[in-house]
DNA sequence: GTTATTTAATTCACAAGTTAAGTATTTTTG
DNA sequence: CAAAAATACTTAACTTGTGAATTAAATAAC
């Protein structure tokens, strides 16, 4: 049975097939609403009345500058986010507008179901140790302060 | 201190953040080598002398077949990998020609020093246990059997 | 205060992810 | 055996990932 050599052993993917796993629950429901996962994540990182400028919304939502440029074009001319004046016009800064709010709310619904019914099936301490373990695993490979 | 509203607790974002992580250390040796991550996970399928066809392939890299398509197009101009003559003629069986072997070989080597620092920095134990959580939370969200 | 340097974001070019449609071969069905 | 259905890939079209180059504005250094 040495079908695959020591692939299934490899962290890297298994990270990456657990994820995998996890997004396929909530790829559909969200397409049906018009957005793409990384589309979502972005304006669930601004839900709630959440200014932000690019660089916090690209490390928060884990989308590198150039693909949050391109994803915060459709979204603007969708009209679901705007930009707010910035002392520092440099910097671009967005928020939600009222549609966009509105659409969150409606997905968001039907997101959390998901999420509490992947908590049901796989143990919800578990999830969160799950999550702790992930948030360690990271703390410990990332030099802790490039500053 | 209520930064971002719940978005470390995410299992999705946890999952993200982990793999860029983890992949992030891997990236740039493989990348010195001329070869994407994900192409470097083709070769290694293929390591050893594996013939696999592109079905089992996509499935054991978790790369979506057009993906793999252009992967294997590439690859096969580069004289890395070969098509082997199969039966079934639908069907695309590939191996690692001489020179993706050697192109294998190379990257190897430093590949398992990066894996086993990780282990080293993580702890072998929690590594190993990770994997096994990981594996058993893509179980318990895939309906089991499709067949 | 003008010239460097740094910083923030975008653009560019190419590889890969994703869904849908298309092509060729095999199997099944009648 | 011929027509229909299923299977294995590939192509096409669009979005995103990735690294390098570019633009614009703010800060630092003369």
């Amino acid at each position: 049975m040495a079908e695959t050599p020591q692939y299934d052993q490899s962290l890297t993917i298994a990270l990456l097939r657990a994820r995998d796993a996890v997004t396929a629950l909530f790829r559909e429901h969200v397409a049906a609403a018009g957005l793409t996962l990384q589309q979502w994540r972005v304006i669930r990182a601004l839900a709630g009345g959440h200014e932000l400028d690019t660089t916090t919304l690209s490390d928060r939502c884990v989308i590198l500058p150039p693909s949050l440029s391109r994803i915060l074009r459709f979204l603007a001319t969708e009209q679901l986010v705007e930009n707010v004046p910035s002392s520092d016009r440099r910097q671009r800064v967005v928020r939600l507008t009222e549609k966009g709010q509105a659409l969150f709310d409606r997905i968001w619904v039907t997101s959390q179901e998901k999420y509490t019914a992947i908590e049901a099936a796989f143990g919800t301490d578990d999830t969160r140790q799950l999550v702790d373990t992930l948030n360690r695993l990271r703390a410990c490979l990332q030099p802790p302060n490039p500053r």
